[in-house]
DNA sequence: ACCTGAACACCGTTCAAGT
DNA sequence: ACCTGAACACCGTTCAAGT
């Protein structure tokens, strides 16, 4: 009764993440995960406890994903606003879920504290909270819009992201 | 062979609407939404052709909803963004699934409408589609996080939507 | 110890048969 | 002309039985 397991964690896990990308939230199956590692349905059960637990692996890898991609950029605000775009326009299902799933605790807060220090560096450290929360609410609305379809009056979308970035800059300027 | 219909279009809609805040997209079923108004999930296609139809419908009278109380604000930004917050409030899945599922064409013009207004007044008619767009995204990204429980960091929810809406007002400003 | 088929409850959707 | 039960394909999930 040696039976060693035929695939693990981290492999359903991650085509989860692939799943979801290519057949959207409801094309996440666990019918279908099960076929990407090579496996029966039930057997996923040993690895996960049910289908939400699994979607919020997948929401804890993309806000690591965003961690780390955060980590990478040079500190400054828009260097924080145009990775996290790219994060959206490179795993569109991905920024989606992380409005809708938890991820795990711990994991949002590599997310948000780059983005407090550069707003603290901004308007000091006693408005550096509600700064930071006005950058990520532009950021997250413009790219949710964004891939939504939601910008339907035409004009161009680089303009408008250039401009909303310029007039982020200046607001955010120490107080009198 | 008379048969009189034994409900209606809008009551279908209606009740794709309370279903839908009272039970989320999941609980959004074609059972559910035919129990309610007191007949079998069969007879809904005789109203519409599929659940995807009834979503973009249930969107639609979200959309609409949308416009009538943006339409009856005083037509400032600070007004429009409130109501939208409003609703966003009142109709939480309603607002979510305005991201996420296509309204009818034509809606999305009453709610895009006096925001490029409000936007135009403040910085005139060259920047004002990419103004209208630095609010919208402000306030969407801020409902949708606040919807979601994204704002994890503690502090008053209603310090930053204030904070962000004066500096909001402040980046709006005509050009030098 | 992991994997599986079978089973159950639940979906969306179609359609022939009722009235 | 609308409504319905029955049916089909598809979910998520459980569990006893295999190895």
């Amino acid at each position: 009764m040696p039976a060693p397991e035929r695939t693990s964690l981290a492999e359903v896990v991650a085509a989860g993440c692939d799943l979801l990308e290519e057949a959207g939230p409801t094309g996440l199956t666990m019918q279908a995960v099960a076929g990407r590692v090579g496996v029966r349905a039930p057997s996923l059960y040993k690895k996960v406890r049910d289908r939400d637990e699994l979607l919020a692996l997948v929401a804890t890898d993309a806000a690591e994903d965003v961690g780390t991609r955060l980590a990478s950029t040079d500190g400054t605000l828009a260097g924080l606003v145009r990775a996290y775009r790219s994060f959206g326009h490179d795993r569109p299902e991905a920024f989606r879920l992380l409005l809708t799933a938890r991820p795990d605790p711990g994991t949002p807060q590599r997310m948000s504290e780059p983005v407090l220090r550069a707003a603290e560096e901004l308007v000091g450290p006693e408005r550096a909270l509600e700064a930071a929360r006005f950058a990520t609410a532009w950021v997250t609305g413009f790219v949710s819009m964004e891939l939504a379809g939601s910008f339907h009056l035409g004009g161009d979308l680089e303009d408008a992201f250039d401009y909303g970035l310029e007039r982020l800059a200046a607001a955010l300027v120490p107080p009198a």
